[in-house]
RNA sequence: GCUGGAAUCGUCUAGUGGCAAUGACAAGAGACUGUAAAUCUCUCGGCUUCGGCCUUCGUAGGUUCGAGUCCUACUUCCAGCA
C-alpha cells in the first residue's frame, strides 16, 4: 500500500504534530491512521505471545517486522510464496520492516572488521554460517516480503561511537541509502530514509539534508536509545534532525520507547515510534502504569509494576483501574502474578496487551491535546506537575 | 529379627580429613528502548567497624592440630533375606 502523510494540525505552543497516514492499496482502497502513533514490534512476523486479533484490540496502526530475521528464517522466498508478509502472518493492517540496520548494531560481532563499504558480515545465530547483507540485498528482501514500508539499510551505531566514527558512518549510510533506493522495485511499497549522526548538530544536519536530497516517502531518526545513551543525547538527535526534514513527510523515531520518550518526542515533532519494550517488559513480568519514576542517572523513566513481586499475590485489583485494555477489564494483579510465577504464556500475553495498549492510549491522548492546542498542559499533567 | 545402604541450607543434590559447605529448583529483588531477550544480573545460616567472628551437614560421644567426611552407640528411613 502506498502511504501519504497529511499534517493536519500543529500545537500552537509546542509545534507538536497531529496528522494522518493514509494508505492506498492497488485497488484504490484506503486505510487511515492517526499520528502520533506507537507501532508494536513483531520481529519474527509475530508480536510475541499475541494473536493478530489481540494486537488489533489495542488499536494500533502499523506494526513492525524485521528483514534480517525473516531473511534467515523462514526466508523471503517462503514469505513470497505465502503471498507476502500480510497473508503469511494474517495481519492486514500496514507493516513496516526494519532493514537489518539495527542488527548491524546488535549482531555484527566485530564492528571494525565486519562493517565494510559493500555491506555487513554476520555469522548466523542459527547455524553459524557466514552472512553478508548489503543495502541492495536488504531492499530486495523487503520487496519480496512485501511490507508496506521498507527501511533503508543503515548502520545503527553504538551510543559510545565518537565523532569521527559517526562522520564516516553517516557518509556511508547515505551512500547505502542511494544504493538501496536505486534497486527498490516494489511499487506498492514505500521506502523510508534514516538520519544518523549521534548527538552532533552538524552530522545530523548533513545526514538529514543528504537523505532528503535522495528523496524518500518518509524519514526516520535512527541511532538513538542504544546502550546507555542518555535522554539528552536522544533529544539532541531529534532537535538537530527535524528542522531539515520536510513538513509533509512522516517522521519516525526508531526504537523508541518509553512513555516519557513518546511525550518528549512528539513535543519535538516526531510522528511515529516503535519499541520492543512493552512486549519485552511484559514477558519479564512488568506492567506499565501512569506516573514517572527516576532511573539511576536521575532521568525520568517509565513507571511500572513488577507483577512477579510477592506483594501482588493477593492483590485482586486490575493493573490500572481506569485502563480500557482487555487485561485490566477482566483480570487482577493476583491472577497475572500467579500466571507469571508459573511461567504461563497467558500472563505474558495479558501484560503485552496492557503495555501496548498503554502506549497507544498515550498517543491517543496526545492527539487530542494537540488538536486542542493543549499539548503543553498535557506534558505538565504527564509529569504530575 | 538378620544383612547391607542412607540421613547435608524450604526441596532435590555435590562433597571420602582443611568447608559456611557444590549445583539445580523454589524464594527475594533488579535490569531491559529499530527483539540472539518468556532473557540476563544480584541475594539467598546469623552477626559484622567488611578484617573477620559465631552457629551449622539425624542425635550423643570419640579419634585428630583439624571431622559433613574416620570410629562407637542410638534414632529414623530404604533395599534384600526371614
Amino acid at each position: 500500500m502506498k502511504v501519504k502523510y497529511e499534517l493536519i494540525h500543529k500545537d500552537k505552543k509546542t509545534g507538536a504534530r497531529y496528522g494522518k497516514l493514509i494508505f492506498t492499496d492497488k485497488n484504490g482502497k484506503t486505510q487511515e491512521y492517526e499520528t502520533p502513533m506507537f507501532m508494536p514490534v513483531g520481529t519474527q512476523a509475530t508480536v510475541k505471545t499475541l494473536s493478530p486479533e489481540q494486537v488489533k484490540a489495542t488499536n494500533p496502526g502499523i506494526i513492525l517486522s524485521n528483514t534480517y530475521h525473516l531473511w534467515l528464517r523462514p526466508t523471503p522466498e517462503i514469505v513470497e510464496k505465502a503471498g507476502g508478509l500480510h497473508d503469511f502472518m494474517n495481519w492486514h493492517g500496514p507493516i513496516l520492516t526494519d532493514s537489518g540496520g539495527y542488527q548491524v548494531f546488535s549482531l555484527a560481532r566485530n564492528k571494525k572488521k565486519d562493517i565494510t563499504e559493500e555491506g555487513v558480515h554476520f555469522k548466523s545465530e542459527i547455524d553459524g554460517r557466514p552472512l553478508f547483507l548489503t543495502p541492495e540485498k536488504s531492499i530486495e528482501i523487503q520487496n519480496m516480503l512485501d511490507s508496506d514500508i521498507a527501511m533503508s539499510f543503515d548502520e545503527c551505531p553504538p551510543a559510545t561511537a565518537d565523532y569521527n566514527y559517526l562522520k564516516n558512518s553517516v557518509e556511508r549510510t547515505i551512500r547505502w541509502a542511494k544504493r538501496g533506493k536505486a534497486v527498490h522495485k516494489n511499487e506498492q511499497q514505500n521506502l523510508f530514509g534514516i538520519v544518523q549522526g549521534g548527538p552532533y548538530e552538524d552530522l545530523r544536519r548533513f545526514s538529514a539534508e543528504e537523505t532528503v536530497k535522495i528523496g524518500f516517502d518518509g524519514y526516520a531518526i535512527g541511532g538513538v536509545a542504544n546502550d546507555d545513551e542518555c535522554k539528552d543525547d536522544m533529544y539532541k538527535a531529534i532537535d538537530f534532525s527535524n528542522p531539515y526534514l520536510p513538513e509533509d513527510k512522516v517522521r519516525y523515531l526508531m526504537g523508541v520507547g518509553e512513555p516519557v520518550d513518546l511525550v518528549e518526542g512528539v513535543k519535538r515533532g516526531v510522528d511515529i515510534f516503535d519499541c520492543v519494550s512493552p512486549t519485552r517488559l511484559a514477558r519479564h513480568g512488568n506492567a506499565l502504569i501512569s506516573g514517572i519514576r527516576k532511573n539511576d542517572k536521575g532521568e525520568p523513566k517509565e513507571n511500572r509494576l513488577n507483577l512477579k513481586n510477592a506483594r501482588f499475590k493477593d492483590d485482586f485489583t486490575p493493573i490500572e483501574e481506569n485502563c480500557d485494555c482487555y487485561a485490566c477489564k477482566n483480570y487482577t494483579k493476583a491472577y497475572i502474578h500467579h500466571l507469571m510465577r508459573c511461567d504461563e504464556t497467558f500472563g505474558a500475553s495479558l501484560l503485552s496487551i496492557h503495555n501496548i495498549r498503554f502506549l497507544i492510549h498515550l498517543t491517543e491522548k496526545m492527539r487530542e491535546a494537540i488538536k486542542t492546542d493543549t499539548y503543553e498542559d498535557f506534558i505538565k499533567e504527564f509529569y504530575g506537575e
